[in-house]
DNA sequence: AGGCAATACTG
DNA sequence: CAGTAT
DNA sequence: GCCT
């Protein structure tokens, strides 16, 4: 690992974060150094949209609760130098025109220089891919104790936080994964495979992890969750730069017109073939689409804003605006912004929250007068379902959600946000069902059912009854934190930043 | 060959 | 119920 | 498409 050098003139060090620093560099370094700041790469990319340097304090990385924090908090300078190398924990690409030496410092400190091959590097987001299924991840070796009783009980380790760097930014294999995440995106969407998807995804995670760039598909012979069919595929990536089966389907005019379409909140595979079966072929076409019903009618009207990712900061002005009038409304609620959020990725596909009372009661009639209030003060917009039906919920388990949109006094955009109020019993088993990832949360489920327990967004149910009349019980085992949960199920805690599976 | 998390809302 | 969503 |  190239070492990372934090004398002058470096004066910050941006990545993607916590983890990445801490697993980048020796914690005494940092400290050593603590007259660089560090701070989240959004802090660069804000302050180009900006034309002048942000304020660091929202960008900061925590990285030991200590030295760091408290580091330079006023002295802004007037040029940035941004520290660059460290593996792969940097948002300005190492090769290119710009002048970056190899020990990763940046000569010329111009800011607009580094940040424009950044840009260029960017590129590209979708939707099936950092939305809330944060399929970017990237993992640096970290063996704590905690990595064998994960591999024991899931048959993996927990990554190390990635947060919202595009696998393509910081991979060495972007030669072969940008290929399998083509695929996995195919076959999440109009191929309509999820299981499949859920392959190629894990696959292309996996090999971005790697720390070493792959030249041979034997390289990948002890990785698990590789088959004959996917090798053969690499093979091929290695052999010709390409896979033919790809170019196939991407030179195919109907699978870019599918993706378009589904790329419209509340229009899945179904529906965006038979909008081309009817001809259709551009956005504008679907508009004068009179039968599509309420969620892509909307997800058309706020298809440019939908598709913008939340930059933390705001996301963090979102949480403020929300906890605030929910506390205003019922001091003492529990209420936070759980989601990508809440694992600390940089950027979020929306907002979501998951809202209690620990008085046991006021969670009824919450989330309406919550919402009204919401609307009052022109924070909320639209909301993406009908609630006149009341929660349809077969249990009746007095879970409440609002799915909508909403947008800050003066923001440029409108974002999606999710609410959900539990009652409290059900508070940690929503809160750690919201928080995710969806990986995540399926391999805890699995492992749940394998020990006898069904685990879902209000509780955990053990499997009652045997063979033919096998079923779940109706009282959930009682959890107060979601610590409890996860040690119910034989797991040690992971802070929500390690849950990015 | 069958499972792959588990559930809510819409029409 | 099928479709879309989380 | 992988695992059991």
């Amino acid at each position: 690992m190239p070492t990372l050098s934090l004398e002058p003139p470096v004066t910050h060090v941006l990545a993607s974060g916590p983890d990445r620093l801490r697993s980048s560099a020796k914690a005494e370094d940092l400290e050593r150094h603590s007259c660089v700041m560090f701070l989240r790469y959004e802090w660069i990319e804000d302050s180009l949209k900006e034309g002048k340097l942000m304020p660091p304090d929202p960008y900061r990385l925590i990285v030991h609760n200590t030295s760091i924090e408290k580091s330079l908090t006023s002295s802004t300078t007037t040029t940035a130098t941004v520290a660059v190398g460290c593996l792969q924990m940097l948002i300005a690409p190492i090769a290119g025109p710009q002048k970056l030496n190899h020990k990763g410092k940046e000569e010329s400190g111009a800011l607009g220089e580094v940040v424009s091959s950044m840009i260029g590097k960017e590129g590209k987001q979708k939707k099936g891919r950092g939305g809330e299924s944060d399929s970017e991840e990237e993992r640096t070796k970290e063996e704590d104790c905690r990595g064998d009783i994960l591999t024991r009980y899931l048959g993996t380790t927990a990554p190390a936080a990635a947060d919202a760097l595009e696998p393509c930014s910081t991979s060495l294999n972007t030669h072969i994964t940008r290929i399998l995440w083509e695929l996995h995106d195919l076959y999440e969407g109009v191929l309509d495979d999820g299981n499949r998807a859920l392959i190629y995804r894990k696959v292309a995670s996996e090999i971005d992890k790697l720390s070493y760039k792959v030249t041979s598909a034997s390289q990948l012979d002890k990785m698990e969750g590789i088959g004959q069919s996917t090798r053969v595929k690499i093979k091929e990536i290695l052999r010709t730069g390409k896979l033919e089966m790809l170019e196939v389907l991407l030179a195919n005019p109907k699978v870019s017109v599918l993706q378009l379409f589904m790329s419209v909140w509340g229009i899945g595979p179904k529906t965006a073939t038979e909008m081309y079966n009817r001809g259709y072929r551009t956005l504008e076409d679907l508009k004068r689409e009179s039968s599509l019903e309420r969620m892509p009618r909307l997800g058309l009207k706020y298809y440019a804003d939908i598709l913008q990712r939340i930059p933390r900061v705001e996301a963090v002005e979102l949480e403020k605006v929300v906890v605030g009038v929910a506390k205003e409304l019922y001091p003492g609620v529990l209420a936070q912004a759980t989601g990508s959020f809440r694992r600390g990725k940089a950027s979020c596909g929306d907002i979501d929250f998951v809202i209690s009372h620990p008085d046991g009661n006021s969670h009824r009639g919450l989330l309406a007068k919550l919402v009204a209030r919401l609307t009052d003060i022109q924070f909320i917009s639209d909301g993406l379902q009908d609630r006149s039906r009341g929660p349809q919920a077969p249990g009746h388990y007095e879970v409440d959600t609002y799915m909508g949109l909403c947008k800050l006094q003066g923001a440029r955009h409108y974002r999606r946000i999710d609410i959900k109020v539990y009652p409290i019993r059900a508070h940690p088993f929503g809160l750690l069902h919201f928080t995710g990832n969806d990986i995540f949360n399926r391999r805890i489920r699995e492992l749940a059912k394998k020990k006898g327990y069904k685990l879902n967004d209000h509780g955990l149910f053990p499997t009652v009854g045997e063979g033919q009349n096998i079923r779940s019980g109706t009282e959930s085992i009682p959890c107060a934190t979601e610590r409890e949960i996860l040690e119910k199920l034989g797991m040690p805690y992971l802070e929500p930043h390690e849950r990015n599976w």
